[in-house]
RNA sequence: GGGUGCUUAGCUCAGUGGUAGAGCGCCUCGUUUACACCGAGGAUGUCGGGGGUUCGAAACCCUCAGCGCCCA
């Protein structure tokens, strides 16, 4: 083994061994319990970013864990087609060629879109290999497949038979630079600083004051709304008011909806541009006036305002406005929420326009249902509220694209306006005309649980692996993707919901708990985490952080620090080797063996049993501190520490210690496995000359290697010891300083089997002699060799500093026993309890009086 | 505006009724053949403020303050 652990050195071999083992490829014939999970998709533009890294960390540990309990374990990969934005990059491309995708026509466009594709795209599917995904690429799926396709024709065909498709006139969103419809998740709200003008229609007592942030928008006001039971404005309702600029008279109409406590208690109505004015435009059968194009240019107003862009028109509509004397109040800036485009951060518009959507009530009613009966359960629990909140309050679902990469509506048009819609194999009426649009890309992902496995057709990956086991991603998603799946996989699949558990992580963020963003310039590149402190290192850091449901702020120095915790593994691995550590069969006698290595034992199944629950309830972070932990404070610094006596010593001992430590070792790298893949694989090969750690068996339960009694005597070794260090340390004697010593009274408190590993590791050595320096530590006498030089000063602090302790914890247990309300109340196990803390700190004070008054008084 | 979290050591965070914890950072000492990406020892908190419930509250209830997220 080397000297230093080099994670570079280790992964691409590794990794390229579990593939050419095939270990990753899951078999739909075995009768192994079927255990699949299916990757949220990324994006084909994307790279890996730092929450992939997590989310991808966490499936991992799923897969390989269950992969190691002897399931058929499938973790399914692929990557969604992205409509806005591959169709963006390479629309950037071809304007860099000084072409649109117009030059090229729709069929040259997708073409160009599939060689991209090849070339450019799916740059994360190598970056997950360096994070050591143990997917399964032989079953690798894109969202354009021409299976996949089938699926979205199947789903369309299915939904529009079902009426839960249909096509209408509606408010949608709109982004003027990419072209396209949106739906609502695609819109990103910000709070921006605007205006807030305050507008007079009409003249002198039949006048009516609006407020707007939009007021080139009263280009298309069809009616001003006031509440009904607004006293001001009684005598005006029902009669019409001019639109000034543009001399049109509009309705005054009543409606609840109006807010009378806000602004005026008026409201101007523009039923095409805005979704609430739309609504009440739908109630009171009022006029939708159009007033801006697809590229967000007022026209067909019939003003002067026609053909500029809506900001320049507001501010010309202002200004016309004011020289109008029409301005009651301007306020700037005036911060209020704007939707802007998720892909390209453009304003977006809400248009009337019309588009196909789906009706979503039943499907997300279903999908309620499922979680609210427990068929699906949520993890965390306590996030399930957003979950409802989304469901049981969702708009119906906009799903038409104006873009040409995607999936093509499958709806043709004949020549009277008749309109079929074709699934799979299904071929229109000679003369129809297919819908130019395609579909929202949420659509396709929507499927993704069922259209991978092989959907509509009674597949083997199907029958074997539907529904999935678990579904693991960020919170941040659980609208945009989760309550997609779940709608349509209780739709498609009669019921059956695509996965039993939704397991939610939080977001990743900079070290001080802020958010990343380009902006900021505080985003985390995985990758360069990986080259500079290796791959188990970065996900052994996530794990760690992984708390069920919340973010983690993340460092490079905690990277760091997992990089020391696996080079601390690799160093420990190699001293147990080189000390003649093996794994062979069964362990000696579990009797016969040593109370070290009885307590290292325990300690070992009290690790394994928790890590074991923990990883199943998905505590992540918790699972990670315990083996860090156990690897660290009682493998290395206690249990190797304590057993170079034995190994010096050798002889039979030695023997049965080398068995156990290599029996330790091989059970901790299977339970560190599933976060730290790589060198756990190159440590157990090395231990125990298998073929591989990935497909080892994950330890099982084994009380016979249990021994309570052994975790009380050696916490006393412990604490002795350390006793005797910081003696040693206050006494400022080198920590390399052999001193003589002898120990008496180790018999009585049943520690005399420890003597040579406690001298061990103190460097205390026996000398026959009568030595000047008493001291007592814990309940053992210790008589050392300081050639009469004890540091008496020191020594006195440390015990007068022992004995403050020791009197303030007596004072807090009596405090307890004198209260008649505690004796009376407290459960008989606490009153123990403290009285048995009363008892022990007693004869701690009389310990340190003791020692006090046998230092030399000067 | 509606919903929902959070506030614990210098920093980032665990801790759902019984003597306040971890990692990193900090201080002192140290090359004792696994490891200086290390070892040994040490310091550090009116658990956001105020009330209440309880024998006992960081934890449960009320209230105030500050910060965040989601949806309008």
């Amino acid at each position: 083994m080397a000297a230093g652990f080099t994670p570079a050195d280790i992964e691409g071999p590794l990794y390229q061994k579990w593939l050419d083992a095939g270990y990753f490829t899951a078999d739909s014939d075995s009768d192994k319990e079927p255990f699949c999970i299916v990757i949220p998709p990324p994006n084909v533009t994307g790279s890996l970013h730092i929450g992939h890294a997590l989310d991808h960390t966490l499936q991992d540990m799923l897969i390989r864990m269950k992969r190691m309990k002897g399931f058929e374990a499938l973790w399914l990969p692929g990557m969604d087609h992205a409509g806005i934005a591959t169709q963006n990059a390479v629309e950037r491309s071809l304007a860099e060629e000084g072409l649109t995708r117009h030059d090229l026509g729709r069929e040259a466009f997708v073409e160009r879109v599939w060689k991209w594709k090849r070339e450019s795209g799916g740059a994360i599917l190598g970056q997950m290999k360096r994070l050591g995904d143990s997917v399964d690429w032989s079953r690798e799926r894109f969202t354009m497949d021409e299976q996949l396709s089938t699926v979205v024709l199947e789903m369309f065909k299915r939904l529009y038979d079902a009426d839960l498709i249909y096509r209408a006139e509606r408010i949608i969103n709109w982004c003027p630079r990419c072209m396209t419809a949106l739906s609502d998740i695609e819109v990103e709200h910000s709070d921006d600083a605007g205006e807030l003008v305050s507008i007079r229609y009409g003249d002198g007592e039949h006048s009516i004051v609006v407020a707007t942030t939009r007021a080139e928008t009263m280009l298309g006001d069809t009616a001003v709304v006031v509440h009904p039971d607004d006293e001001r404005y009684q005598h005006m309702i029902g009669k019409t008011i001019t639109l000034p600029l543009v001399n049109r008279e509009i309705k005054i109409i009543a409606d609840t909806h109006v807010d009378p406590e806000f602004g005026t208690g008026a409201v101007k109505v523009t039923p095409a541009h805005d979704i609430n004015d739309f609504e009440i435009g739908v109630r009171h059968s009022l006029e939708n006036l159009v007033i801006l194009n697809a590229e967000g240019f007022v026209a067909n107003t019939g003003t002067v305002f026609d053909g500029l862009d809506r900001f320049a028109a507001r501010t010309a509509v202002v200004d016309a406005l004011r020289a109008a004397g029409r301005i009651v109040a301007e306020k700037r800036p005036y911060m209020h929420a704007v939707g802007h485009c998720q892909r390209c951060n453009t304003t977006v518009e809400p248009r009337l326009s019309k588009q196909w959507f789906v009706r979503v009530a039943p499907l997300a009613k279903a999908a309620g249902d499922a979680v609210r009966d427990g068929r699906v359960k949520i993890d965390p629990e306590e996030l399930s509220p957003r979950y409802f909140e989304w469901v049981d309050n969702m708009h119906d679902w906009c799903i038409s694209r104006q873009l040409w990469w995607g999936h093509r509506i499958p709806v043709f048009y004949g020549p009277d306006g008749e309109v079929v819609v074709c699934g799979p194999n299904q071929t229109p009426p000679a003369g129809y005309v297919q819908d130019e649009d395609v579909l929202d890309t949420w659509f396709s992902s929507g499927s993704w649980p069922f259209s991978t496995l092989g959907w509509p057709e009674q597949s083997q990956d199907f029958a074997k692996f539907y529904p999935t086991s678990v579904l693991v991603t960020g919170y941040d998603i659980l609208f945009f993707w989760v309550v997609r799946m779940m709608m349509f996989g209780l739709f498609a699949t009669d019921g059956v919901p695509p996965f039993h558990t939704i397991v939610l992580h939080g977001l990743v963020r900079d070290k001080f708990g802020k958010k990343m963003s380009k902006s900021k310039g505080n985003g985390i590149d995985p990758i360069e985490f990986m080259d500079k402190y290796g791959s188990d290192a970065l996900r052994f850091t996530l794990a760690r952080g992984a708390n069920p449901g919340t973010d983690q702020a993340l460092a490079e120095e905690w990277v760091g620090g997992s990089r020391n915790f696996a080079t601390k593994l690799w160093n420990a691995s190699r001293f147990a080797l080189m000390n003649g550590a093996h794994v062979d069969g069964e362990l000696p006698d579990f009797a016969s063996l040593n109370g070290i290595d009885r307590w290292i034992l325990t300690r070992l199944e009290q690790t394994i049993s928790s890590v074991d629950n923990l990883l199943e309830s998905y505590e992540f972070a918790k699972a990670m501190e315990l083996i860090y932990h156990f690897a660290w404070d009682d493998l290395c610094d206690w249990y190797l520490e304590l057993t170079k006596s034995v190994f010096a010593q050798g002889g039979d001992e030695a023997e049965k210690t080398k068995r156990v430590l290599g029996y330790v070792l091989d059970q901790l790298l299977r339970i560190m496995h599933p976060a730290m893949p790589f060198i756990t694989e190159e440590l157990w090969c090395a231990l125990t000359s298998q073929e591989t750690l990935v497909t080892a068996a994950w330890p099982t339960p084994r009380p016979d290697l249990m021994d309570e009694s052994s975790l009380t005597t050696i916490t006393k070794v412990q604490e002795l010891i350390t006793e005797i260090r910081r003696f040693r340390n206050d006494q400022g004697i080198k920590t390399s300083a052999r001193i003589g010593a002898q120990f008496v009274g180790l018999d009585g408190s049943g520690l005399s089997d420890y003597e040579s590993a406690i001298r061990h590791v103190t460097r205390l050595d026996i000398q026959d002699e009568n030595f000047s320096a008493k001291i007592e530590i814990e309940k053992v006498l210790i008589h050392f060799d300081l050639s009469g030089a004890i540091d008496v000063p020191a020594e006195r602090a440390r015990l007068t500093k022992d004995l403050a302790t020791a009197e303030k914890d007596l004072q807090t247990a009596k405090v307890k026993l004198d209260n008649e309300g505690f004796m009376a109340k407290a459960p008989l196990e606490v009153v123990q309890e403290i009285r048995a803390r009363y008892q022990q700190t007693m004869a701690d004070i009389e310990r340190i009086n003791s020692a006090l008054n046998s230092l030399p008084t000067k």
